[in-house]
DNA sequence: CAGGGAGGTTAGCGGTCGTTAACCTATAGG
DNA sequence: CCTATAGGTTAACGACCGCTAACCTCCCTG
């Protein structure tokens, strides 16, 4: 991973602070000049990096699903070969640590969906079914025995409990990132151990 | 239970339509017109039955977590005596009933709880965290090797996981409401089991 | 050193939305 | 039979919000 040391661009900065400010409050319950103020600049100000308010929650949304998805991709590239097992560990780690380091776009990805127009509605359903299809494929290279609808629920229901993690107190609160992930990590396993049995 | 047989309340009617509505396009995205029409009056026909939008759904959200707790304590008192394992069964089965017969509420409970106002949405945040403990309380007794905070965590993302059946596609799709009730309870329990390993 | 683009600003327009006001109608009770 | 009340209606107000227009100011470049 090639870490990025240089600055945030202005771009980056709108994004975040507007992924913060939708998970708070709901992308209707949000004002541009609120956006504006958190970076800084002031309302209309924003229409210099975006053509809308729209088209924010769309980079944002369209830009979750994507790295989602092409980081499964490349995890289960990496993994070619290895025994399935590892491969479903590897998938679960990665969307771990999104739920952990991207709590607002994990709240987003699952709330402020329909908001965006149909066109890019449409691609992020792709690329989230892509993403789904690709868990289906290893969870049942490791249980052969479940049914392909069992699994596709079991994944969805695994998301759910991997996405609960905004509603596990502040980082403050919590045991400490490592053994939350452990026990996210554990979890998840057990239940879809539990699904193929 | 009572069986209802009479007609539903205009009141209700409203209720329910808006927690549809609210659920399909978030609280914001809501006109007071358009819950008016699903119930075949318009707009401010409305303020005869409701102080305003926010105090319907202020109705709504503490009724979901007052009518959550009420059937917990209720089957923790029925269960009174019996093996700790039998009480966290029926806590499960009574969650996922909820999660399967009111999928609108369960996605407002987790999405729209801060459009209230403060006094309503301390009450509704003090009946989720007795919810919560009475969860926590009966998984220590299954599990007494758990420490409080994992389990809390444990708790929280096993919500998610029942709370996941919105995604879980139209009820049409699914395999049934009694097979995917089925196979959530087990991967709660395997989850829960995971946990505390 | 001109000048043009990048990135701001404030003013204001147009539409939407929650809410209130004023008025109407049917029905149940004295 | 009169009348109060429950439950509607439409019109309209005021606030807010997304967005555009018009303008300003650096700074980089030829």
């Amino acid at each position: 991973m090639a870490t990025r040391t240089d600055a945030p661009t202005r771009r980056e900065q709108i994004l975040k602070e507007a992924a913060r400010l939708f998970a708070e409050r709901g992308f209707h319950g949000v004002g541009v000049d609120e956006i504006g103020a958190a970076v800084g600049i002031s309302g209309p100000g924003l229409y210099r990096h975006f053509a809308g308010k729209d088209a924010m929650l769309a980079e944002l949304l369209v830009g979750i699903s994507g790295r989602l998805l092409t980081g499964a991709k490349r995890r289960l590239q990496e993994a070619d070969g290895t025994a399935a097992e590892g491969v479903l560990d590897s998938l679960i780690e990665g969307h771990i640590d999104f739920a952990l380091d991207d709590r607002p776009l994990i709240t987003l990805h699952d709330r402020e969906l329909d908001r965006l127009r149909d066109s890019d509605r449409k691609l992020v359903r792709q690329l989230q079914r892509q993403y789904v299809e690709l868990w289906v494929q290893v969870l049942r290279e490791v249980y052969p025995g479940i049914a392909e609808p069992a699994a596709r629920s079991a994944v969805h229901s695994v998301f759910g409990l991997l996405n609960s993690t905004p509603h596990l107190g502040r980082p403050g609160s919590l045991p400490g990132r490592g053994a939350t992930a452990q026990l996210l990590h554990r979890m998840a396993r057990g239940a879809f151990a539990a699904a193929a049995a």
